[in-house]
DNA sequence: TAGGCAACCTAACGTTCGTTAGCAAATTAA
DNA sequence: TTAATTTGCTAACGAACGTTAGGTTGCCTA
């Protein structure tokens, strides 16, 4: 029942697993020719440029990113709770798409304007979503972070790894992952929770 | 007191912001001179090739990390004051040098071998580092992770962004910064912390 | 005052780059 | 059966690439 992929979409998706290892700037139209077995100008019946498939890779992924934590905040609850799902989305969405998840966080530079610009206010409004999360969490005392765009940023780039060694038959599912990243990141590593007032006291000597 | 750089320091500092900025593919040795004011082929008076400036930035910095890590292994403690004192050692080097710390992070897979393959071992072998002080701190228990090499990697990309917003005029000084990392990945951000059978208990489903 | 050397130049090399033009074969739709 | 669409080709374009060769300048030292 393997789905039927239109040319574009093979090229799209060629392109893709090259860009993960080679890097855009370093992979040539040749190169994603070779790949597919045909010439590079061929390529061109198919896509407008080679920056255009860079363009769909990343707004794909970025529509991905969206839509899962959407649905995952559609169903309210703590902050702790909607933390959870979010990271359990999150990390779906990452493990689900390894190759375009690794286009999209390391290739985005290389879009020009006013597609960079776009990707960036994307990016910020995604993590806008997360700080929302940690800031009720800290205004209702089920948190407690030094700063919450810091501890956004933490918890996004502890999760955004994950690209660097996912495989799917690994013995870890997602749930898995996505579950004992909830764990470090919610609860930390140590066994023993010090009393908060130990814990966070020097930085108020900084 | 501003020390005075030979013309090789000048274009490996120089390439190493290019290369930051543009991704080492996309920086050309003629992007390299006109930043410098001057020819691309007068940068061969001083270089053999465009890659060795990347291997000399990569190794460089790998020693810096070795280097920062061995002195704060050198004091011993619980591991929970090593690994606070290991963060503490990598958010410096970080800090230090945010520009030449991208370019080691994310430039380093354009090496070529054997460089690239020498990269990978020295970069194993400073995670073993790490390893090795959750591997102490989960046999004593101080720690408590579902995955000794998981915890490792999700340490250090929670560090590894850094570069990516930190400037040295910011409010944030590199020891609060390297603070504020360890109490969120050593306490995490739950203001209490649940029992421990309840935490992970869930796992053992999966 | 001569020699050496660091620093940079112009000119050019062979290669690769993204892309276009124009055409041919195969497949699909009417 | 014909027309349109999809998919691919060869040939080539101008530009940019990393790099080399060979020469000039000016400073420092012996």
């Amino acid at each position: 029942m393997e789905a039927v992929l239109s040319r574009k979409e093979q090229i799209e998706r060629t392109a893709t697993v090259l860009f993960k290892s080679k890097g855009y700037s370093a992979t040539s139209m040749r190169d994603l020719a070779n790949a597919l077995g045909i010439e590079a100008a061929s390529i061109y019946s198919h896509i407008k440029s080679k920056e255009e498939i860079l363009q769909r890779v990343c707004f794909r992924m970025a529509s991905e990113f969206f839509e899962a934590i959407d649905a995952a905040e559609a169903d309210g609850g703590t902050a702790t709770d909607r933390l959870r799902r979010a990271i359990s989305a999150h990390v779906q969405v990452l493990t689900k798409n390894t190759e375009a998840s690794a286009v999209f966080l390391h290739e985005w530079r290389h879009l020009s304007e006013p597609m960079h610009g776009t990707y960036l206010s994307l990016r910020d409004k995604y993590e806008a979503l997360f700080r929302d999360i940690i800031r009720t969490g800290t205004g209702n005392g089920e948190f407690t972070v030094p700063d919450e765009k810091f501890a956004v940023l933490t918890i996004l780039s502890g999760l955004n790894w994950i690209h660097t060694w996912y495989k799917p038959e690994g013995k870890m599912t997602p749930a898995a992952i996505a579950s004992n990243l909830s764990e470090m990141l919610l609860n930390g590593l140590s066994t023993k929770k010090q009393a908060l007032e130990d814990t966070y006291s020097h930085l108020n000597t900084i």
